[in-house]
DNA sequence: CTGAAAGCGCTTACAG
DNA sequence: CTGAAAGCGCTTACAG
């Protein structure tokens, strides 16, 4: 059982009301008591029950949005939904998964970021069951749901070698990645090896995943990829910027080049021209994971999930 | 005061614990009984407190999402956020302020939709504050916070003018859309006028501002807006559609055609190419909008805040 | 079929 | 500076 104000009271020697007024910092208590009441807090691993609070304060401290269009996955049926943006460097992640915590949620959805060991401890402080999504985590045994990238990515480049091109270059999120780098340059490398293709010193430029980046990886692909046909973006936002860029070197896609994505986001579709992808099924993602956090014990199974690549009209099938 | 278990129980003269049963569907009462107790519910307009049953049951019924990148506008500093993705015909809308009635948020930002007098209704019953976000309502004095769209469209046109525009088309919401369409609408037939610069007929184009209504309504213009020279779409997303149609075409943009949307989303920087819009501070909107919800009383009034035009590459200068 | 009562985990006058 | 006690609005054994 999680501790209560009543169990800090109890150990503490106070009652209840002190506990109450030192972890609200109101005033009515000597430093000494203050001191011994934090002490307890922490020695227990007592965390304010925002539900009961609410229930007395008549305030919850949350307000609804209701709005269109949002993203899928942020759409879960049934059950309330909660975001949390958390930054990419994970600042605030360890903030909100306190908020998840005293609101006593009934699960948590943990998305894109790497999980870090203070991360793995949080959760086991808070008991709340957790499962990955698009993600996993070598070090800690968390359910997850995903897609199989590296699979994804040997499939979309023998795609890219099935339509003829040989000489391939990659643009990619960093090797340290262990979630959406490592196993996607595993996956193109391997394709790429089996079908006994070189892969060029240089032509694995690594980006952030975001729009810049692939303009930038693309800007130096053009200058030192020679002969390349084909570039196999691992996001479609990384895409989209080798497109731009190549636009403004004033190369067709895909008459003089071919270029395609990974994730089949919106943006995937009114690209010019529209852009082949690895298609992940997000929506299934999302529905599969509270599944997982809401069944029972043994339904809480890690599940990979099919991909598919989709044709749009960014490669050009190039005759030998 | 809201009418709770005890009020119900007291007026239909049967204890809490049989109310209880009947609004959690379980059994043991007569059918008279059940009868009874469901019109005094609906007679004193009582709802359960979700936040006393989460206590007792030690379950709310919430999954927390934690992720990165999702919309800006999800993400109000301080308070929780529970994010609901209505349809955009409105169909779970009452539901959804159900839920949030039930969970006693503190408040409830609504967004993108025309608010129905069933979401009225709702909001006075639910009594808890309502702010509009990048919306207004004509019938309810309910406070917003927006762009004055009229003045966005108009100056985006002016804009056009300008650069030496005179044959401009524009891509628009529906008339009867008293939010994004009408205003957009005027303003930029209002710029037209007192440039002393016709709109043929044919020359307004309907479209829903998504992606695909934009492609549709700039092949329609290709057919019959001859001459035309620039392309004004109230939304990035149809400008997109417009973008992709042109190129289909043969045109270039912004050489043989120039294009230009509203909203500033991401996609409009990493359009093809780069899309002059009209900045919305969506960032600003949530900020403000939430201290709307959670402020005095008296700091309960709207507010309209100032867009910008965004130059970027899908403008071309023409020299008469 | 129905109710009295305890309890969920807090906060908050009130009294000292 | 501190505590006893009531109360927030429900649910749930238990007893009848």
């Amino acid at each position: 059982m999680r501790p209560t104000i009543k169990d800090v009271a109890k150990k503490a020697k106070v009652s209840t009301a002190t506990v109450s007024r030192i972890v609200n910092k109101l005033d009515g208590y000597s430093d000494e008591t203050r001191e011994r009441v934090l002490s307890t807090i922490s020695a227990l691993g007592y965390r304010r029950n925002a539900v009961a609070r609410g229930l007395v304060r008549r305030s919850v401290n949350t307000v609804g949005v209701l709005l269109q269009g949002i993203e899928t996955r942020a759409h879960l049926l049934g059950h309330s939904v909660i975001v949390c943006n958390t930054s990419s460097d994970g600042e605030r992640t360890i903030e909100y998964l306190d908020v998840l915590g005293e609101r006593r949620v009934d699960g948590i959805l943990f998305t894109s970021e790497r999980v870090k060991p203070a991360y793995a401890r949080a959760f086991k402080e808070l008991a709340i069951p957790v499962v990955l999504v698009s993600s996993f985590s070598r070090d800690y045994p968390l359910p997850y749901v995903k897609v199989d990238d590296e699979a994804a990515a040997r499939d979309m480049t023998r795609y890219l070698i099935d339509k003829g091109h040989r000489r391939i270059a990659l643009i990619t999120g960093s090797e340290k990645d262990s979630i959406a780098g490592a196993p996607r340059i595993r996956g193109f490398r391997r394709a790429m090896k089996e079908a006994g293709l070189p892969v060029p010193e240089g032509w694995v430029v690594q980006g952030d995943f975001h729009y810049k980046s692939g303009y930038r990886a693309m800007g130096e692909l053009l200058e030192r990829a020679r002969g390349m046909t084909a570039v196999f973006a691992t996001s479609d936002e990384m895409a989209l910027g080798a497109l731009s860029c190549s636009f403004s070197a004033g190369l067709r896609v895909p008459a003089d080049l071919s270029v395609v994505g990974y994730d089949d986001t919106l943006d995937a579709e009114m690209a010019i021209p529209p852009l082949t992808t690895v298609h992940q099924p997000i929506r299934e993602m999302g529905e599969r994971a509270t599944a997982i956090l809401l069944g029972s014990e043994e339904e809480r199974r890690s599940v990979i999930l099919p991909h598919a690549i989709v044709e749009r009209g960014s490669v050009k099938e190039v005759v030998r």
